[in-house]
Parts: C-alpha cells; structure tokens; sequence
DNA sequence: CCCTGATTCGC
DNA sequence: GCGAATCAGG
C-alpha cells in the first residue's frame, strides 16, 4: 500500500481520535500497526495530548456491595429454537444480566467497542449488539482469545450451562 | 497470552 | 520514507 494523502488523512484523524495502531491499520487496510506507528512517527504526531498510554479502563462496580443486587435492564433472549431463527432474537445495545448468581457476585458487563464486521479480528469477541439490519448495528469487540467467538462475558451469556439453565427458568 | 506505543535500522 | 523486528509495559 501506498501512504496517499487520503490515507495519511484518515490516519492523522483517527490518531487524533485516540484510536489505537492496530485499529487504524485495519480501517486503513494493506497495512500493519507497526506501519501505522511508523507513519505517525514520520509525521511527528505522537503523543496524542492526554490519552493515557494504558489501555482503556474499566469501571469497577461498587466494591462495598451491601448484597445489593445490581440493577440492569433485563433483557430475555428466547431460545425456543436454534439455527438461523435464533439470529432474529432482540438484543440490546448494551447487553445485561440475568437476575442473580450464586453467591451474588457482582458481574462486570463490559462495555462494548462497537466494532463493524470489518473491524473483527480473530480474537474480538463476535457477539452482536442490535438488529444487523440497522445502522447501530455493532459487535461486542472485546477481547476474547482462543477461548471461542465471545468475550469472557458474553461467553457465559451465551454458553450457560445446562444446570444453571434450569435455575433462571 | 493479548494488547499498546516507542525505537531501531536495513532496505 | 517505509515498516519488520524488537523493546517496554499493562
């Protein structure tokens, strides 16, 4: 790929938007992070004002729980069948839990980064956010390893085991 | 392990 | 100028 002024415009703003390397290789497209630093580099601008270098935080929930059960919007996903059917369920953007766990721990839902289907990688996780059909329409995002498709959160959503299962009918 | 940006250095 | 390799850190 070749650094044409588009594409170095496209990069100074999504630099500036505080995207990371990897992120804006894959908009771009034909090029890696480490190229995507080194541009950016070339054209002097880093540093990016305050974005702290670390990776985004996450809200801890409210560590002094006092057995409150943390309040979401409950959402039912209806599994009465399988396969392409099952695509049509509804799901909210933000996603949520389902009434309480054992010993009632409190569940960090983690906050999607809203990726298009371009922007997946093979360790994002894959669960969708919205009708595909709009234009809100997103992925979850967060990291998911080799574990499988999802997120450690959106895993348990969507593996929940048999036992556990039964409980929450 | 996954990810982030920073630097180096041969091409 | 470019970017893979490598370093340093969460």
């Amino acid at each position: 790929m070749e650094w044409t002024d588009e594409r170095v415009e496209l990069l100074r703003k999504y630099w500036s938007e505080g995207l990371s390397a990897s992120r804006i290789a894959a908009q771009l497209g034909g090029v890696s992070r480490n190229a995507v630093i080194g541009k950016v580099h070339r054209l002097k601008l880093s540093s990016r004002g305050r974005t702290t270098t670390a990776t985004t935080r996450q809200k801890k929930a409210p560590s002094t729980v006092t057995k409150t059960v943390v309040k979401a919007t409950v959402q039912r996903v209806v599994t009465t069948s399988i396969g392409a059917t099952a695509l049509q369920a509804q799901f909210d953007a933000e996603p949520v839990v389902h009434r309480q766990l054992r010993p009632a721990e409190n569940v960090v839902v983690p906050i999607s980064r809203r990726l298009s289907l371009v922007d997946l990688t093979e360790r994002t996780c894959k669960w969708p956010n919205g009708d595909p059909l709009t234009e809100e329409f997103s992925f979850c995002g967060n990291q998911s390893g080799e574990s499988g498709p999802y997120c450690a959160y959106h895993a348990r959503v969507a593996f929940q085991p048999a036992s556990e299962r039964r409980r929450l009918r």
